[in-house]
DNA sequence: ATTACTACAGACCGAGTAG
DNA sequence: TCTACTCGGTCTGTAGTAA
């Protein structure tokens, strides 16, 4: 559904067709969003097409009611400002599981972080990493997660290596807990390693290519 | 603003430019909105001419800001949809101030109606009406009142006339409480009046033409 | 009064491409 | 690589007008 549309159906919603019936021209309604009469019948045609709005033809005005589906595409809009607005420790990173066995995994898998993990995190991690590829775009929400303290777990030696500290991030995926690890000395990537106390594949009857949202507490 | 400069404003903001600076490519963006990489390099040169977003180009990649401006501009929407999902015992009327002696002045001059109005409402009104001429869209949600409520004041006869019902609703005006009287057997109208404690062309340095807008709960 | 069709003008988008 | 220009095709808005 295109902006114009959006904004019309807004509009409308405003005009109080979000709760009940209401009688309106398409002269009023053009005027109200700064265009002409034609455009708004264009833009209501349109709407009731794609099943956003119902309407019934009085003698002079038309009745036009939101449908359940016009209402759902502006909660969409709603949510997104909400999360600009209210929402602003969480940050919403959506992208695709996708294999290979990551950095992550192989941190998880020391004691040294493990011991500290549990304490931090209040479980202990499933050994294996879910990974999932973002988008260049939601890739770019990870700066946001530099500028935020997340939980560190402080650094220590193991057999000769050192190991730096790690970032990790309170998450949710469905309402499962998780934690989103940041190995330290991140280079620009586009995928990020999520641990849980499960398997998140099975807990979550994730594949390689399945689409999950995770969001992401900034602590 | 058009709704393409609104959504891309939303988008940046979404990827985190409502709280700090972000680094983004334009092909980035515009995968993001479904637009090629060019479409999205002209929006943010036109929002960047609006003032709505400051950029600075690295080497590679942009970085932007958004500006007080833009997140005004974003805030606006956000509180429209908030008033659609929220705010849903509230109507707000917008219109302008106009001159003319009403109903509702006479209406409220009569003693059988100041008596309900002081213990219903709160307050004795000033004898005389605001009145505020509606435009045909915003009129059309006067509809919404006469599905609620409101405060009724009880019919009456005094010196051999009768004084039918009339439905009142607490309101304010730039948080001054005041009231929206409805006649009964309301005709279609563009024009409400409103009562308050104080005249309110004074309290709000009010004149003909001046904006008004009023804020009426649904109780 | 309305709604909504047609036709055209102007805006917008994106492929190609320069810097 | 990146941004952003030009240019042509397409989309969109509106005046005129019919019903």
């Amino acid at each position: 559904m295109q902006y114009d549309m959006i904004e019309t159906l807004k509009r409308i919603a405003l005009l109080g067709g979000a709760k009940h019936e209401i009688e309106i021209s398409s002269k009023a309604l053009g005027e109200s969003m700064g265009v002409s009469q034609q455009t708004a019948s264009k833009r209501l045609i349109d709407l009731e097409k794609s099943g956003a709005i119902k309407r019934g033809m009085s003698v002079k005005r038309q009745r036009i009611t939101i449908t359940e589906h016009g209402l759902k595409e502006l909660r969409r809009e709603y949510v997104e400002y909400r999360r600009i607005f209210e929402d602003d420790r969480r940050i919403y990173l959506s992208g695709v599981v996708a294999s290979g066995v990551g950095e992550g995994r192989y941190y998880m898998s020391q004691k040294g972080y493990l011991s500290q993990f549990k304490k931090e995190l209040g479980f202990d991690p499933y050994p294996g990493t879910l990974n999932v590829d973002l988008s260049e775009a939601e890739a770019s929400k990870l700066q946001m997660l530099d500028a935020m303290k997340g939980v560190a777990l402080g650094g220590f030696t193991s057999e000769g290596r050192t190991f730096g500290e790690v970032k990790c991030f309170k998450a949710k995926i469905k309402d499962i807990d998780c934690a989103v690890i940041i190995p330290k000395r991140t280079h620009y990537r586009h995928t990020v390693e999520i641990v849980a106390e499960k398997r998140l594949r099975d807990a979550l009857g994730l594949a390689d290519g399945s689409a999950v949202e995770i969001i992401v507490s900034g602590e």
